[in-house]
DNA sequence: TCTGGGGTCCTAGGACCC
DNA sequence: TCTGGGGTCCTAGGACCC
């Protein structure tokens, strides 16, 4: 694939202003794959799939060569083997994933410190400030991709624009390794110029949804009338894609976030008919769960679980818990409580997952108590306080804490600290 | 083509309280 | 006596995103 910087289009069209584009949006190529090739130079250019390769598997992604064959993104493998079946398919190792993601918004940091990671091979960048130091905002658009490429060889797509979601709109568009910035007074048009899917939020059942009251580009529901609008989607949904259709975006660059939930979901190979089976991986999935909610520092006080019968019918159920957990045994007992309260499907189950919610976090328990009373300034003391609160589960989640150090810089407020009072 | 795994956000209805 | 309305919390389900 050549390189098409797409910046000379923008150019052409419209200028170089580039005043009031504050927003870009920095989206990695193929990223996984991206990334397994790093390590097996010999499939560069060749059509390579990262995915399931079990019978049940899917696409998660495939790099450009195999894309050409019809091959995409959440398609199951045995589907994408049919259109392209020389493809090389390698499993998912989400670990050396993780590693490159790091890696590539560390940079991004040392850009700007206004960068909002938005999934694992993403990130929204603020540049208002950064401009003065870098230069204009293609500038260090091209900074982005030229230090990603030489330091990690990955490539990376940017997107600039006024607003956030214009941003993100501009990367796909610009995809691969490419970049695209969109003027402010060209936000509208360029806008009006889409098909209602091309919003962040409109997905297959929202596009149908709006096909049948005869819209189907931005511009149109741009214009449409808003009780018209209300009816189909609800006053919510309504509003809001009507703004972003009018290129109205408030949405700033959130650099703290807080996590809601932690899951852990499994489908088998073949639908599982026993309890007792069933049980044995909710208990695995509740040990995995704790594990990650103690690495983090966070208690939950919700567990929720969910059930997907042979037939693709999903169940979810889900419970408060009396104390704040990050331990395994209890999350597990939970959802067992939960799954003996479900009749089992008759089709059997092909997936059960468990999940911890309503998160608060330890440190800051601990921190909200020391505040409260800054005399009794000891961690261990504020830990003993938080366990007779939330309960003896909190120990592990205490004792991460006496390196005061791990303490975490999260925003909760403070009826999510003490719920109970 | 029979459909992963990790998330977020929204809606609707019922319980409960005032 | 059988009745209003608002606020908030909880639960189940679904749309959507990467």
């Amino acid at each position: 694939m050549s390189r098409t910087v797409r910046v000379s289009a923008a150019r052409r069209n419209w200028g170089e202003d580039d005043s009031g584009c504050d927003f870009m949006h920095v989206d990695m190529d193929s990223f996984f794959a991206a990334v397994e090739l790093l390590e097996h130079p010999e499939l560069v250019g060749k059509p390579v799939i990262v995915g399931g390769s079990s019978a049940r598997g899917v696409v998660t992604t495939a790099t450009y060569e195999a894309r050409e064959y019809g091959v995409h993104a959440g398609m199951p493998m045995s589907a994408a083997l049919r259109l392209c079946p020389h493809a090389t398919v390698l499993p998912t190792r989400h670990y050396i994933y993780r590693a490159a993601s790091a890696a590539v918004m560390e940079i991004l940091r040392e850009i700007t410190p206004e960068v909002e990671q938005v999934s694992i091979d993403e990130a929204f960048l603020g540049i208002g400030g950064a401009r003065r130091r870098l230069g204009s905002a293609v500038e260090i658009g091209n900074l982005v991709r030229e230090r990603v490429s030489n330091e990690l060889g990955l490539t990376a797509t940017v997107g600039i624009a006024s607003v956030k979601f214009v941003a993100k709109i501009a990367s796909t568009q610009a995809k691969p390794d490419g970049l695209l910035l969109i003027p402010q007074p060209q936000t509208v048009p360029f806008l009006h110029e889409l098909p209602v899917g091309a919003l962040w939020g409109v997905g297959s059942r929202t596009q149908e949804v709006l096909h049948r009251i005869g819209i189907d580009w931005v511009k149109e529901l741009a214009e449409a009338d808003r009780s018209r609008l209300v009816r189909a989607l609800g006053i919510a949904s309504a509003h809001k894609l009507q703004e972003l259709a009018q290129g109205i975006d408030r949405r700033q660059i959130e650099t703290k976030q807080v996590d809601k939930s932690i899951s852990h979901e499994e489908t088998f190979e073949t639908d599982l008919r026993s309890a007792g089976q069933i049980e044995a991986v909710m208990l695995r999935q509740s040990h995995q769960v704790a594990g990650s909610l103690r690495r983090k520092g966070l208690l939950a006080r919700g567990v929720s679980i969910k059930v997907r019968s042979g037939s693709f019918k999903t169940l979810t159920r889900s419970t408060s818990l009396p104390t704040g957990t990050d331990t395994g045994k209890t999350i597990y007992e939970a959802a067992c409580r939960l799954f003996r309260q479900l009749p089992l499907p008759p089709d059997g189950i092909r997936l059960v997952g468990v999940k911890a919610e309503r998160l608060l976090s330890a440190a800051l328990g601990v921190q909200a108590l020391i505040d409260e009373d800054p005399k009794q300034r000891r961690v261990e003391t504020a830990a003993d306080q938080l366990r007779e609160r939330f309960g003896s589960d909190v120990v592990s989640a205490a004792t991460l804490l006496s390196e005061r150090g791990k303490r975490e810089e999260r925003h909760l407020p403070k009826d999510d600290l003490f719920p109970q009072e």
